[in-house]
DNA sequence: TTTTATAATATTGTATACAAAATTAATAAA
DNA sequence: TTTATTAATTTTGTATACAATATTATAAAA
């Protein structure tokens, strides 16, 4: 890791959201400044912008009387991040095939959606680095698509709230049944998504990505009810109430 | 106004984004952090937190090489933040219609629409002052509709951006021809949307709540087509490219 | 023992100092 | 004159000091 080259506050942001993600801070108490910063290794002034950053995000939550604690979310939080990156992505895909796409960037599309299928084709099993890093510049050059600046910079912020991102459940430890079955019928959703921005069919277009988002909360319900024990590997999954 | 009991975070991000909205700064050019803070009578650490919160709010933006700048938007820019606020507003419509709304909400939306009502039938012409207050509550009770407070944080965060909120172009200044006709209009919308949300018409709803944002951006239309006169009137027209 | 009041401690909000970096101005070379 | 180089100046990023506030601990009263 190259710690060199990053802003102080850049280091705080990135070990502040890496330590709240995966649940080192038990979740509703204060995070105070010093303790923190030290742990961070920098001064409060720059984690404390990388707190304001983590609130903005909704990963902390402001205290009345000062200072920030670790956000809960229960599962209807997350069920609902992930309904409105769907919506956001589908307005994107919307937009799309309303407006039009240049063919290059089709090209990079389907390019990725290449990648995707060597990855799932791959002689040993599957290639999982290979899968997460095409399907991540799938969604990315999906948001590009719309040809928005702000629909893009939404879609990235809800992407980043727990869980809601496309590879949110794309981990090696969490082995959920039918997983390849599962990626084959989402890369079939990415083919379909593609045909209809062509053929300018927004509404079908919006429609497909937004069911396609939905992968992401069979994944979610499949991990909470029936492997809790994987609480520890799937980043962010240590925010969600247990209850 | 109570400047009294604010932090003086609170009053530079108040003081800065005034004066950004009202276009005090020429676009595209940095801010520098002590002249403003001289400006807004605070120091530099609560300036930087205001425009960190600005720029996350898209109003500024920063620069690669250090600080920020004001953000200028294209008129496709204003009109893409208009469309993005009707898309998750119609979610929020569309989450009310399939999850269901309690009675008593209900009943405090339709004292808004009747709010509206008195204040469009008021006897000398319009109680425009009237007539915002009860708009907004009737916006912001859709958003609460939703049963999610993440959607209603995010239907709060786009309707920050420039020209992006329902209230935007409602301006006493802004003489727009036929507007009480408008006005009319967009109250059939509202009773349609409740009707919709009451009868679980989610598609319907969705629907509604998006045609009825397209109305912000006929007003914008003819502000920039017919009236740009009025840039001074109407907060954030300023920001706007006018080529 | 429980509750209330008071003191001690810890924590945040804000201002400011200082160094690193970027911008601007000035100077020299083509 | 224009371009390249260096020096001067500004501006930011970061650390830290200090006061105001909130929290916790302690002691006194019910």
């Amino acid at each position: 890791m190259s710690d060199r080259n990053l802003s102080q506050l850049d280091r705080a942001l990135l070990g502040l959201r890496s330590l709240v993600m995966n649940g080192e801070f038990s979740g509703g108490q204060r995070l105070p400044e010093v303790a923190v910063a030290k742990q961070l290794g920098t001064s409060r002034t720059p984690l404390r912008q990388a707190m304001d950053r983590l609130v903005a995000e909704g990963l902390l939550e402001r205290i009345e009387t000062g200072g920030c604690r670790v956000a809960t979310f229960t599962r209807d939080d997350i069920a609902d991040a992930i309904e409105v990156r769907g919506v956001i992505e589908g307005t994107a895909a919307r937009m799309a095939a309303e407006r039009g796409v240049s063919a290059e960037l089709l090209g990079q599309a389907n390019d990725a959606l290449e990648g995707i299928d060597r990855a799932i084709k791959a002689l040993d099993g599957l290639d999982f680095e290979c899968y997460v890093r095409h399907n991540a510049e799938f969604h990315a050059l999906l948001a590009k698509f719309s040809g928005s600046t702000l629909v893009q910079r939404e879609i990235e912020r809800v992407s980043m709230l727990p869980l809601a991102s496309p590879s949110a459940f794309l981990s090696e430890q969490a082995a959920i049944p039918n997983f390849v079955d599962s990626l084959r019928y989402a890369q079939r959703q990415h083919r379909a998504i593609v045909e209809a921005i062509t053929n300018h069919e927004g509404a079908r277009a919006e429609a497909l990505v937004r069911e396609h988002a939905r992968l992401a909360l069979i994944n979610f319900n499949y991990l909470t009810d029936v492997q809790p024990t994987l609480v520890n590997d799937v980043p962010g999954l240590a925010l969600v109430a247990s209850t």
